[in-house]
RNA sequence: GUGGCUAUAGCUCAGUCGGUAGAGCAUCGGCUUGUGGUGUCGAGGGUCGCGGGUUCAAGUCCCGUUAGCCACCCCA
């Protein structure tokens, strides 16, 4: 009967081979992220209710698995429709941002003033799965809290940079863009406040939907003409331009509207100068003034990063200056940058492991070899700094071999007669 | 949350116009081979995702449902 039995709905058993590749490529973003001076932490995979829908998470709230309170299914059920919010107290987290920013107010006293915090760990969304897109999935994060200046986005970007080089992954194109300059160029065009969000998701598909699509929509939604009409100069200087616009003083200045100019795209232009020379070869960052992203947090600076082998991002962050100030009633300045784990991961091809050479099959034949007796030569060749692995012998060896090629068995031997580690016949497989 | 496609043995899949189920691999056993990957004969294993309906008869047609994939929404 199939399918009965298997795990839950956009959440994934894995095989042995996809959890030594995950747990690889792990390691490496964490060798890495260590050498850049951050330091890992943990937090709980639940959160308050309330941390959790602090209006911060954007449409990643509506997406959360809520706790039911402890006793309340023991309860008689009623009729009465009740909110999630009082059946219900906790929740799974939905992003390691705002659990990081509850964890900097929980432990402000015991950290440094500049805190540069790693954080590895799966998340919980309910969306309807496809390719790509999991209902629990991994995030590794790196965030910077109480660092004011552009130092805080330029060692993010560096050292995620760094990481995604180690990997092995070229023509990673990280994008930048600013909040700021999102705002005032809406408020420059002259849309309504309350609709700016609304404007800003569908000038987010410009690269998915074409100049014509936006305006499209836009219009669909009945925005004001005027400021459509404002727009769309600009949206078409940007769908026109053949490749990505570099982050320099003259380059921004040619796509954004004279009246936008303002500090941010400024900043902008010194953090592309600053960028230039220490990226490492296969990143680039460009500017993207049509980038948003959806998270309701970001204040400043947003980044996120494209990679010609996945349709979506496989990563992406920024600056949320607003956020830990909500949990500890202080403005502490903080920037985020997450690599999208699973979706980098299929795209990662990894050199095999060195280290295999130890492992040595023994194939045991069931007549000869008493399971004591082959326990007793494992701790043998153990002793030698081996990695002994026993498989009984069986009519047809061609199953047995291919699994132990696909581990990464280098030697073999024949287990019948000779029961001490140096009697044995050692063999090694021929390289396929 | 919206729409499209799919679901048959442990795995990969076939099954025609509706007529009660098939292959390869895997598993188990006999004989053969004799320890570097055999050969051969045979066996077990299925409420055809689940629930309804049409029909004398449904894996096959219709409806619902669940799950997977794809496109949206949104996102990592």
């Amino acid at each position: 009967m199939a399918n009965k039995i298997s795990a839950v709905r956009g959440m994934r058993d894995f095989l042995p081979f996809q959890k030594r590749k995950r747990e690889r490529v792990l390691q490496i973003i964490r060798e890495v992220y260590q050498k850049h001076a951050f330091t890992e932490i943990e937090t709980p995979v639940v959160e308050d209710y309330d941390i959790l829908h602090s209006g911060l998470g954007g449409d990643n709230e509506k997406l959360s698995f809520s706790i039911l309170k402890r006793g309340i299914s023991d309860k008689p059920y009623t009729t009465e429709k009740l909110k999630a919010a009082e059946l219900c107290d906790l929740g799974l987290r939905f992003d390691l941002t705002v659990p990081l920013a509850r964890y900097y107010a929980s432990n402000q006293a015991a950290l440094p003033q500049v805190f540069r915090a790693v954080q590895i760990g799966p998340v919980w969304r309910a969306e309807r799965p496809q390719q790509g897109r999991y209902r629990q999935f991994v995030q590794a994060d790196i965030d910077i809290i109480g660092e004011f200046s552009m130092l805080a986005e330029l060692e993010l970007i560096t050292a995620t940079a760094a990481a995604l080089n180690r990997l092995g992954l070229r023509d990673c194109v990280i994008r930048i863009n600013d909040r700021r300059v999102l705002l005032s160029l809406l408020k420059h065009c002259g849309f309504n406040a309350d609709d700016f969000n609304r404007v800003l998701i569908t000038i987010d598909k410009l690269d998915k939907i074409g100049f014509a699509g936006v305006i499209e929509e836009l219009v669909a939604n009945e925005f004001a003409a005027s400021a459509v009409a404002k727009l769309e100069p600009f949206l078409s200087g940007v769908a026109a331009l053949p490749a990505g616009i570099p982050l320099t003083v003259a380059a921004i200045a040619e796509v954004m509207p004279e009246e936008v100019q303002n500090d941010a795209l400024a900043e902008l232009a010194e953090l592309g100068d600053s960028l230039v020379s220490i990226l490492p070869n296969g990143v680039t960052a460009e500017f993207d003034p049509t980038l948003v992203r959806g998270m309701g947090y970001y204040t400043g600076t947003i980044f996120e990063i494209s990679h010609p082998g996945s349709g979506s991002s496989v990563g992406g962050g920024g600056r949320y200056d607003g956020m830990i100030g909500r949990f500890l009633g202080e403005q502490v300045p903080a920037v985020g940058f997450s690599i999208g784990f699973e979706r980098i991961i299929d795209l990662v091809e990894l050199p095999e492991d060195s280290a295999q050479e130890q492992k040595i099959a023994l194939i045991a034949d069931k007549d000869c070899a008493a399971p004591q007796q082959l326990v007793k030569l494992k701790s043998e060749l153990l002793a030698l700094g081996k990695q002994p692995h026993i498989v009984w012998r069986k009519k047809n060896m061609k199953p047995v071999f291919a699994y132990l090629a696909a581990e990464g068995f280098t030697e073999f031997a024949n287990v019948n007669s000779a029961l001490a580690a140096a009697e044995l016949n050692i063999k090694t497989f021929e390289t396929v």
